[in-house]
DNA sequence: CGGTTATTTGATGGGGGTCAATGGTCGTGG
DNA sequence: CCACGACCATTGACCCCCATCAAATAACCG
């Protein structure tokens, strides 16, 4: 899956224009999303919820100065926008050619439940990298998160090697991770030379030895 | 993926001992618990919920190497021990005489739904602090979050002055902020010697300008 | 009052941030 | 088809915030 870049979003600064007109072409009929459409923004009047079906999307806060927190990546199956009161208290974007699914406001107690509960048990589990995880534990933590929610099943590798789509570049795997471009790129550089991992391309990732990885993810190996 | 601790999960200090009958005590008749009362731990079979009147509770998870993450500090009004499936996702524990109502299993959906809403919202704000504020302005940022759940509305001071119990310790704070007890520490130091809060004794604290340092929280101000 | 624990303060070092330069990839236009 | 430009990723040099180590109070308790 090509990087189709069809917006010319410079992300750099927290400009963050407002084009909220992504929902309406949604809701015709589930079309593709090119990457870095803004879904919704935090502090606006609240916005609909989607299921997604293919891609990534990422739901963020910023605060005054432009620093930016990821607070979830979600991946297919899992669902956006839930939240109370009346306005977002977070931005989405996708970041990848993402499809979406409009969700009814009324899902069952049961479903919005289990949902809010996944979301608090993820966000809790965030909370636990950033405040206490070195910064190689918090990429092969990630590492793990996104292939348990990208990864194929498929294995034409040996011993459970993961190969999937990176969805989130560099800078927002350190807005996900709390540090920065380059530390995460170092992260992998070790990781790549340790040869936990390895990529076809920037944004193809294949973990050749999970278990050790979710080991140094632990923290009960130092990486080297 | 929990590690479902196995038992005596020695975290050096506090041997956090087995005392679990504390639920016994609280079903009976909302008894006082004392401070460091265990009343459930991460991994462990689905404990009761409840409500807290009087106090504090601590919920934390634990790494296996002992590095804890406190995930949530919970004062007077609000829920304890909301979750899914059959194991905890977290330990709790009281921070000082502690006051609980056992709350019924099946909440109704709405007050449940509000309750999980507000406990996603703060462990969002958490990742948020912990992944891209200085250790000032999570220091700040966790005193006002304090005085809105413990403050008294009784202002004998001049000008919004807001004086509370500190029920964490340093060791909880830093383990909350994702800090160390030295650098908390320090922090108060600065911002006592700033003017923007005082200590009647180290569990007891004033905040002197609560605006400006809800400026200092947001990043607004350098602090000196 | 002595022993224990929590807090504060100081000295030092390291992990990761900042700044800067290079390299790689992709898309566009000649 | 290749050159150019934009953007992302990688790598290196340097530095700072906060962790670590250590010690001196300060509060607590029998």
């Amino acid at each position: 899956m090509l990087t189709m870049l069809a917006e010319g979003e410079a992300r750099k600064g927290p400009p963050l224009p407002a084009m909220m007109g992504a929902e309406r072409k949604s809701r015709a009929e589930n079309a593709l999303l090119p990457p870095r459409t803004t879904l919704f923004l935090e502090g606006f009047s609240r916005s609909p919820q989607y299921r997604v079906l293919e891609g990534c999307v990422a739901t963020s806060q910023t605060l005054t100065d432009g620093r930016r927190q990821i607070i979830d990546l979600v991946g297919p199956g899992r669902l956006v926008g839930l939240g109370f009161g009346d306005r977002n208290r977070y931005s989405a974007e996708t970041l990848g050619l993402t499809r979406l699914e409009p969700v009814a406001e009324t899902l069952s107690p049961g479903d919005l439940e289990a949902s809010l509960g996944e979301m608090l048990a993820r966000s809790q589990a965030l909370a636990m990298l950033l405040g206490r995880k070195t910064a190689p534990e918090r990429v092969a933590s990630a590492l793990l998160d996104l292939a348990g929610q990208f990864g194929r099943p498929a294995r034409q590798q040996k011993r459970g090697a993961v190969t999937f789509h990176l969805f989130p570049t560099r800078t927002d795997l350190a807005d996900w991770l709390g540090l920065t471009v380059e530390t995460v790129s170092r992260c992998f550089t070790r990781l790549k030379k340790a040869g936990l991992i390895d990529f076809q391309h920037s944004d193809r990732v294949t973990l050749l030895e999970p278990l050790h990885l979710a080991r140094v993810a632990a923290g009960d190996r130092p990486l080297s």
